[in-house]
DNA sequence: CGTGATGTTGAGCAGCATCAATTTCGGTGG
DNA sequence: CCACCGAAATTGATGCTGCTCAACATCACG
């Protein structure tokens, strides 16, 4: 037995005895129960997540040893994964549904900070401080989430190479997106600005193709959040939201159907809101 | 040879020849000259910077080759390190001095992310990602910095295990400045709340003890940045940042004497103007 | 048909950016 | 020591922008 599994047993009160004849995906959970019970993950190998995401380059080996971490568990919608404050033990990594990442002050403000799709980790960051949770994090969707005890974890990358310097990647990340949040707050004055480069951005990452900047062509994307969670994303109230929205429409910048969303002109929505 | 040396000849275009007699240390390289040359380090070993900081829990034997890493170089305040666009290819570590971390908007708009004191590590998230620098480096006062070429501090990380899992978590900390950063801008609506917020910040990392939340006693701290820059960091004007001060001195929030600024009372600060 | 979530639109007002004038202060040179 | 300069800070006046409160529309769902 490897010895990063030694916390295994002990930590997972929930999770169902291993079930050897099992071919369960990390996509697609076992059949669903009313219970949704954790369920062991042992197919990562041929998860498609792990082809295309951060995992990506993991050696064989790492590969290997890394199907055997932690337990998977599906989430109904605006279920709560972990909370301001509480410690940070378990890392999560999405394996399907959306999940959203917020802070909010005592007054009851909430500030959007990301929103994490299939193949995104969760909370890698405070996990390798061992501090105490500073976002929320709540499913959007219903979710199938692999979540990774600490310890487990630790002595899971300090035994791989290869996942250290992964780890520190996907930390690189999650750096470079909160700056962008942060940029975006602060160096636009106007709030037409604010939701244009949070558009922007959102279309860049998200929306599909992450090559450099593909000129003035239309950019669509799928609109996975209401006015209110837009707003929070971009610093502004639910109003303001929503007679920008209308205003870039009556100006042909985006178009809206539906969920999908099309920024007509990227371009031109930079430069006359930057 | 170690292996993570290969590229240090080539890379080094300004580097002085090897002297092997030579004492220097990180802190205080060598006798300055009008053309404040680059030097090799080879005294991180006894540098108290190591000891406190990021590194302190390198290996023996990562630490020497460490040592080998990279050469120092001094600059004069208001010099640039890099600019925003550019290729990260050379890691950072402040020896001495401050270094203020900006991005800036088109418009001209400035915002400062953060002021980089010495111990701490420039460009890691960008530098793990290969990619462009998203925000720009300027000294504050005079400094020197040791600088690595990419390749090289590669290497290092990829053969020595801890120093891999240590620059991981030198990029959690750095992630968790941002978020702090990005939840001040985007939580608090009023100009009085973002100031008290920064300050508040700045005053429980940068002012001394790292305890929790010490109470409600004054905290003191230098405070090394003047009402524009400090505005830049809190998404404010220059003179609505004046208006503040005055007023939170009126009420005996805060006491402000030279370059030397005290939060009499955090806790009222932070209730008042959340 | 009611209910709750979401989006739209209007009116009013506080707050902050902006422009502008003045003061303070540290340094530099006569 | 004083005069002068420039950078930084202070204070005032003004206008606009976006938040708040509020009413209403629309839609999905039971």
């Amino acid at each position: 037995m490897l010895p990063y599994l030694s916390s295994r047993l002990e930590q997972s009160g929930t999770a169902l005895p291993p079930s050897p004849g099992r071919t369960s995906s990390c996509l697609r959970p076992a059949r669903s129960t009313s219970r949704r019970p954790a369920i062991r993950p042992r197919n990562c190998l041929n998860c498609s997540i792990l082809d295309t995401q951060s995992f990506s380059t993991f050696s064989a080996d790492a590969l290997r040893d890394f199907d055997f971490l932690g337990i998977c568990r599906h989430y109904e919608p605006r279920a709560v994964l972990f909370r301001e404050g509480s410690p940070a033990d378990h890392l999560l990594i999405i394996c399907a549904g959306r999940i959203k990442v917020t802070a909010s002050s005592s007054n009851g403000r909430l500030f959007l900070l990301r929103v994490a799709t299939p193949g995104d980790i969760i909370a890698l960051a405070a996990l390798q401080e061992h501090a105490i949770h500073r976002v929320s994090a709540e499913t959007l969707s219903p979710c199938t989430v692999k979540s990774i005890p600490r310890a487990d974890f630790i002595r899971f990358i300090e035994s791989h190479t290869d996942a250290s310097r992964i780890t520190a990647l996907a930390i690189a990340r999650e750096y470079n997106s909160a700056v962008l949040s942060a940029r975006r707050l602060a160096l636009h004055t106007s709030a037409a600005g604010k939701l244009a480069s949070t558009l922007l951005d959102w279309a860049r990452t998200d929306g599909g193709s992450h090559s450099p900047t593909p000129a003035d062509l239309p950019i669509s994307f799928h609109m996975q959040l209401n006015q209110e969670e837009l707003g929070s994303m971009a610093g502004l109230s639910r109003e303001t939201v929503s007679r920008l929205l209308t205003r870039f429409r009556r100006e042909g910048l985006v178009d809206q159907s539906d969920h999908q969303m099309t920024l007509n002109n990227p371009g031109r929505l930079e430069a006359r809101y930057r």
